[in-house]
RNA sequence: GCAGAUGUGGCCAAACUGGAUAAGGCAUCUGGCUACGAACCAGAAGAUUCCAGGUUCGAGUCCUGGCAUCUGCACCA
C-alpha cells in the first residue's frame, strides 16, 4: 500500500502544486469508502494559493496524469479522492501475499535487540487472573516486535527474591515442617499459598512476625545455608507450576532471571553510585534524591541494610544492557507502578547513562469486576469466583467444550481445542481495547461466542481453512481471472489485507496489541462477508476465489499468531 | 494535597494522531440454515463525544479552567 502512497504523491507533485513530501503527509485514509482508498485535503494551500480549496482540487484533477494503478481522481468539496484500481489491488496484494506467505507484511531484519519484561510473578504464589495481562500484552508485543525486524529478547523478571521469602520461611518453620530433600522436592505451589495466607493471619495478631520476617529475610540474603536451601525448594515448587501454565498458553520466554540472579550484583551498584556520590542517609535508610525531576527519592537500601526493588531493578537495567546491548528495553507492568519505573530510570540518567532514553515502562489498566451494587471494582472477585488464573481458563474451556459438544461432538481433540479456544477468548478480551483502558471482566461477554469476540475471528479462520480443505487444491496467480475478485464483497477483504504491514508497523510504534486486535476483527468481518455472499466452491469463479480465501486465511493466521491466540483450523 | 490514567448511544468501546455523514460489538426489534461451518449474514432503532471558554478553513482529538471515576505518593513487589 504505501507504494501506491508514494505513487499519488510523485504524480501530484509533477503538477508542481505540491511538493511529494507535503502529500504524504497530508495523504489520508478515508472512513467512507465512497471517498475512495486515499484522501488528498486541500485546504492547507488555500492561504498562500489564494484560491478555494475547491478549486484547488478541481484544478489539481485536471492536470494529474494518473499512476499506473489507479484508475479515478475525483475532486470533492476541496479534496482529491484517489480511487486505486480493482483488478490492480487484487492482483498486486494476493500475488505478494502468495509469495511472502505467513512473513507478508513483516519488515526487513533491523540489527537491533529489544528486551522486552513481561509477567513476571512473585514466586511462592499461583499465578492470579491479573497476571493474564503483563502476560499476555507482552508475549503479544514481542511477537509484533519480531515480526518488524528486531531480535526479541524475552524475559521473566520473577519475583523471587525479597521479604516475602523471609514470611515463607519463617512460617515454614513455625509449623514445623520436615525439611529433607524429599519433603522439599515434592513441595506445591498450593501449600506456599495456604503459608502465606497462614502468615497474614498470624501476623494480624502478632505484629513482631512482619520483624522476623524481615530478618529472615536479611539473613537469606546474607548466605545462610540452610535458608537457601528452603527458598530453593519454594522457587523450584513454583517454577513447575508457571512452565506449565506458559506452555498450555502458549507463552515462551528466554530467560527467567529473576531479582535473586542479580543478588550479587548489588554491592557493585551500591558502590557504584557512592561513587558518583549519588548516594544519601536519610531516616538510616540510603537514598537517592529526585528532587529535580519533582520526584519523591527513590529508596535504595532499608534501615536494617536489605535491599529493595528499584535496587535490584536497576543492578537489572545494567545487565541487561551489558549482555543485550539493547536499542529500547520494556517493561510490561501496571500503571500503578509508573512511579517506580520514572524512579529508576532517573537514577540511571543521575548517574550518567544516556540509554536511560532507551527505557520504557509499558503501562496497562487494572482488571475491573462488578461487585453487588453493580459498580466496576478492582481486583477482589466475588465470593465464590476464584482468582486464580488456571480456574479462569478451567472454566472458560469447560464452557467452550460444553458447547462444542452440542455443535460438533465428532471433532478431534476436543478436550484440547476447548482449552485453546478458551484461552484466546480470553487474551483476546484482555487486547481488543487500548492497553491504557480498564479491562471491565465479566463472564458473559469475555466468553461470549458472538460479536467482537477471539470466537469470532477464530471461526472466520475454521470457516476458510474448511473450504480449503475440501476444495483440495491450492490455487495459484496463474488460474486467476483477477475480474472475479473486483466485486464488493471481494474487494473491500483484499484491501483490509493489503494494510497488514501499516498496521504491523503501527502496533510496533504505539506498543499497541489492541491495533492489532482490532484489525483481526476487520479481517474476520470482511472474510465472513465474502464467504457468505460469494459462493467458492463449484462457481465459476472458484479457483479465482479461492486463491482469496488462501490469501486471507494466510493473514489472518498470523495475525492471530501475532495477537498469541491459536490459530486452529477446526473447533 | 500532589502526580498519573480515564470520561464517547441503556452497556462495552473505535476513530490511521487535526479532516468529510462519530466505526464496531452487547442488549432490543425484523428477516435469512434441505445452504462451501448460523460461533454466521442482512436490516431497524439508539449520540449536544463530562462541562465552560479558546486556537482555525475544520476539534471526540490541540490549549486554558473546572467536574467526575480510578490508581500511585520512601523501609511490599
Amino acid at each position: 500500500m504505501n507504494s501506491f502512497e508514494n505513487l499519488i504523491a510523485e504524480s501530484v507533485a509533477a503538477t508542481g502544486v505540491f511538493r511529494a513530501e507535503e502529500v504524504l503527509a497530508l495523504l489520508s485514509i478515508p472512513q467512507e469508502t465512497t471517498h475512495g482508498n486515499f484522501s488528498l485535503p486541500c485546504f492547507a494551500l488555500a492561504k498562500t494559493l489564494r484560491k478555494a480549496p475547491k478549486v484547488i482540487a478541481e484544478e489539481l484533477a485536471a492536470k494529474l496524469k494518473l499512476p499506473a494503478g489507479i484508475s479515478k481522481a475525483e475532486p470533492v468539496n476541496g479534496y482529491l479522492n484517489f480511487f486505486i484500481d480493482r483488478e490492480f489491488l487484487a492482483r498486486s496484494v494476493l500475488s505478494e501475499i502468495a509469495e511472502d506467505k505467513l512473513s507478508f507484511g513483516h519488515a526487513a531484519l533491523k540489527q537491533k535487540n529489544v528486551v522486552i519484561d513481561y509477567s513476571s510473578p512473585n514466586i511462592g504464589k499461583e499465578l492470579a487472573f491479573h497476571h493474564l495481562r503483563s502476560t499476555m500484552i507482552g508475549n503479544s508485543l514481542a511477537r509484533i516486535y519480531k515480526a518488524s525486524g528486531y531480535n526479541v529478547i524475552r524475559i521473566n523478571h520473577l519475583g523471587d527474591w525479597g521479604t516475602a521469602f523471609g514470611k515463607l520461611i519463617v512460617m515454614y518453620l513455625r509449623e514445623n515442617r520436615a525439611t529433607d530433600e524429599k519433603t522439599l522436592d515434592s513441595l506445591t505451589v498450593k501449600e506456599l499459598n495456604i503459608l502465606y495466607a497462614a502468615f497474614s493471619k498470624a501476623a494480624a495478631l502478632e505484629p513482631n512476625l512482619e520483624e522476623e520476617a524481615r530478618a529472615a529475610f536479611t539473613k537469606l540474603e546474607s548466605g545462610d545455608a540452610f535458608y537457601r536451601k528452603l527458598w530453593e525448594a519454594f522457587r523450584a515448587a513454583t517454577l513447575k507450576e508457571l512452565m506449565r501454565i506458559y506452555k498450555m498458553m502458549g507463552v515462551e520466554f528466554d530467560h527467567y532471571t529473576g531479582e535473586s540472579f542479580f543478588e550479587n550484583q548489588i554491592p557493585a551498584v551500591l558502590e557504584e553510585l557512592k561513587e558518583k556520590n549519588l548516594l544519601v542517609k536519610s531516616q538510616e535508610r540510603d537514598v537517592v534524591m529526585l528532587d529535580e525531576f519533582d520526584l519523591p527519592p527513590c529508596l535504595i537500601r532499608k534501615s536494617d541494610g536489605s535491599t529493595l526493588y528499584a535496587t535490584r531493578d536497576l543492578a537489572a537495567a545494567l545487565y541487561r544492557k551489558r549482555e543485550y546491548d539493547f536499542a529500547r528495553c520494556l517493561y510490561v507492568v501496571d500503571l500503578g507502578q509508573s512511579l517506580h519505573f520514572k524512579q529508576v530510570f532517573h537514577v540511571l540518567q543521575k548517574m550518567g547513562y544516556e540509554w536511560y532514553q532507551d527505557m520504557v515502562h509499558i503501562p496497562f489498566g487494572v482488571i475491573l469486576q462488578k461487585n453487588e451494587e453493580g459498580k466496576w471494582e478492582k481486583g477482589k472477585t466475588r465470593t465464590g469466583n476464584s482468582n486464580l488464573l488456571r480456574d479462569v481458563i478451567e472454566a472458560a474451556s469447560e464452557k467452550i467444550l460444553a458447547y462444542i459438544n452440542e455443535k460438533n461432538p465428532n471433532l478431534e481433540n476436543k478436550a484440547e481445542v476447548a482449552t485453546q479456544i478458551g484461552i484466546s477468548a480470553l487474551t483476546f478480551n484482555d487486547l481488543k481495547n487500548r492497553r491504557l483502558m480498564d479491562v471491565k471482566f465479566d463472564w458473559d461477554s469475555a466468553l461470549s461466542f458472538d460479536g467482537a469476540t477471539g470466537p469470532y475471528v477464530q471461526n472466520a479462520h475454521v470457516r476458510l481453512c474448511s473450504i480449503m480443505r475440501k476444495a483440495d487444491y491450492e490455487s495459484k496467480a496463474e488460474d486467476v481471472s483477477w475480474e472475479h475478485l473486483a466485486d464488493d464483497y471481494a474487494y473491500e477483504l483484499v484491501k483490509i489485507l493489503a494494510r497488514k504491514g501499516d498496521r504491523i508497523l503501527q502496533a510496533c510504534e504505539a506498543e499497541e496489541p489492541s491495533i492489532l486486535a482490532q484489525y483481526a476483527l476487520e479481517i474476520a468481518e470482511a472474510a465472513h462477508r465474502f464467504i457468505h455472499h460469494d459462493r467458492v466452491l463449484g462457481s465459476p469463479e472458484e479457483k479465482s476465489r479461492l486463491f482469496l480465501v488462501q490469501g486471507t486465511q494466510l493473514v489472518l493466521e498470523n495475525v492471530l499468531d501475532l495477537l498469541g491466540l491459536f490459530p486452529i483450523r477446526a473447533m
